[in-house]
DNA sequence: CTGAAAGCGCTTACAG
DNA sequence: CTGAAAGCGCTTACAG
């Protein structure tokens, strides 16, 4: 910049206002500055201005893996959001360790980051969160709870979800329904696993321990459960997986032992992902909005750079049904 | 830092100095500096070090789609020797969009960033890429070349490999062999393509222009080009696909039109991703080295930044064919 | 082993 | 409308 002041015989104060099209410079002198710049190639460091204004235009976004496409497409909507208002996105993932999120948390913190999206990792204090706050960096969650901490959080209404899938295979006239996949240890596979759970009672429906199966969260996962469930005594007739991942790869093993997914066994998944309706057969699923979750997340987070006030948030995003080809009435006999 | 020097009556020079370990503070002293950096909750500027010192700890990693599993398997790997060497790094995908792409790199040159890996957009220009390394910047290509660059890349011998499936579909018998998906505007597309061009043409086989149906490079696409292949009249009885993701899309197309794939039309992938081996019916597809493509092109990013000598790069992964249940005889008759 | 000083490249009052 | 000066938080010679 100075490089610019000098070979025009100005001050850098000038060439810094002239460069960011204030009205404090004439016209004609910011003209010759930007193509002075122009010419010599200069590049603007956004370090030295990040220390100076305490502004770095960068905001992490941390979550589980973000290869996985329910994330993907959360993903994908934060990313056209913050492009939008021209911020930088640091993307990391934690795969649920809580020192790999917090390593990612220090260096955000050392870059002087402006704001985190988050989806916590496993255990996750709510001290992790309070910490940053209190550094001053704003913070908003996705799709999962930290219990006790006091930001906003987007996710989809996972139990009510969950019962749509489960109360559309007792219409279908299932009484025997398996679920398989999700965790205790997250509050989504908590709601989950309840909301099947309260779905079945209020059927009068029982529920047999052996019929939840628990752990797996990806394709390989639900692939893996497929013998397993296949070789339960008086099998369920349908299954709820906890998400569509599980679901697919959960059909793969049933086709893999030769029996037909949505006739011998019908499956739901959950999340709505772009391939569920070209799975074989097109997967019955709840959608659960990602790309609201995402761009609600990103707009809130932007909100509250630019005004320190906001603090919204915390409505749930409503889920909907989508009924394919995946489940069908029990098969006569069973 | 001036806060704990003041506090503890030394100088900021020591303070630094003694938060990296130096060997020039005295023992006691270090101790002292580092506990009350401890209790201040002092954090790192790495701005401001940055700034100094000229290394940001950042390396950008730019490609088509992060989302993408083929590049994800990548970016796995890519991240576990990043991490190890403790550097940042920044994710961006361009979409093969030129604009996003430079954008992107712009906004690497102003953050300072050490280095760059990149898969670059359809259309890149050399001279995008010798801008950089004249700017300073290391980069290592990954995946494509780009014509006329000379920067070390790393890929796998897509000519070779495709070759492989395609010698493999003869071998079994088949003489009719569509190719679906790819684009000639990339090197992958063009070099695969014509790796099967030239192992039909070596075979004594003939290749109808309509037997190619290019374009399509998702799951999606896969199973939007399924009628079109159907519906070729005298139809191939086999199916060499760009990657696993259009393989395992018509796989999808080609059941629910009601045949069988691996039956009535054989299919062979391109990736080897971990989902080639849990599709219904498991893919023979070309294993393709994407965890070694990270690795090595993260190495030698990392000896460029640490030797300005070093340049290596450039010998081809040789992929390597893996058989399973979506190819056999062609079926009597046919 | 420790300190005083300069400087990385910006931006922001302040003065004119 | 433009310039001189201070300062953001580090690190690096240099001196002692």
């Amino acid at each position: 910049m100075s490089t610019i002041a000098d070979s025009l015989g100005v001050s850098t104060a000038t060439v810094s206002l002239a460069l960011r099209d204030s009205a404090l410079v004439a016209e004609s002198t910011r003209e010759r500055i930007k193509e002075a710049a122009r010419a010599l190639g200069y590049i603007y460091n956004r370090r030295a201005a990040s220390l100076r204004t305490r502004r770095s235009g960068i905001v992490g976004v941390c979550v589980h893996d973000i290869m996985n496409p329910f994330f993907a497409e959360i993903l994908r909507s934060i990313e056209t959001e913050l492009d939008r208002s021209r911020q930088t996105f640091l993307l990391s993932n934690h795969y649920d360790e809580l020192e790999k999120q917090r390593l990612f948390i220090d260096t955000l913190l050392q870059l002087g980051a402006d704001g985190l999206i988050l989806s916590p990792a496993i255990g996750t204090p709510r001290e992790d969160i309070t910490a940053l706050v209190a550094n001053g960096m704003p913070i908003v969650l996705i799709a999962r709870e930290v219990e006790g901490a006091d930001v906003p959080i987007f996710r989809g209404d996972d139990a009510w979800g969950i019962s749509l899938a489960t109360n559309h295979l007792i219409s279908l006239g299932h009484t025997r329904i398996a679920m398989i996949g999700g965790t205790d240890q997250t509050s989504t596979g908590r709601d989950r696993h309840r909301g099947y759970v309260n779905a079945m009672g209020k059927a009068g429906l029982t529920v047999e321990p052996e019929w939840r199966i628990a752990g797996p969260r990806t394709k390989q996962g639900g692939f893996e459960a497929a013998p397993q469930f296949l070789a339960l005594k008086n099998r369920p007739t349908a299954v709820v997986c906890w998400n569509d991942l599980v679901a697919i790869g959960l059909m793969n093993g049933i086709s893999r032992a030769g029996l037909t997914p949505g006739v011998d066994v019908s499956v739901t998944g959950y999340d709505d992902l772009e391939e569920a309706s070209i799975a074989t057969p097109a997967l019955t699923t709840v959608w659960n909005g990602q790309r609201e979750v995402g761009r609600r997340a990103a707009r809130a987070l932007l909100d509250q750079l630019n005004d320190a006030e906001a603090h919204g948030g915390q409505e749930l995003i409503h889920p909907e049904l989508r009924i394919r080809q995946s489940t069908g009435k029990p098969k006569a006999g069973l």
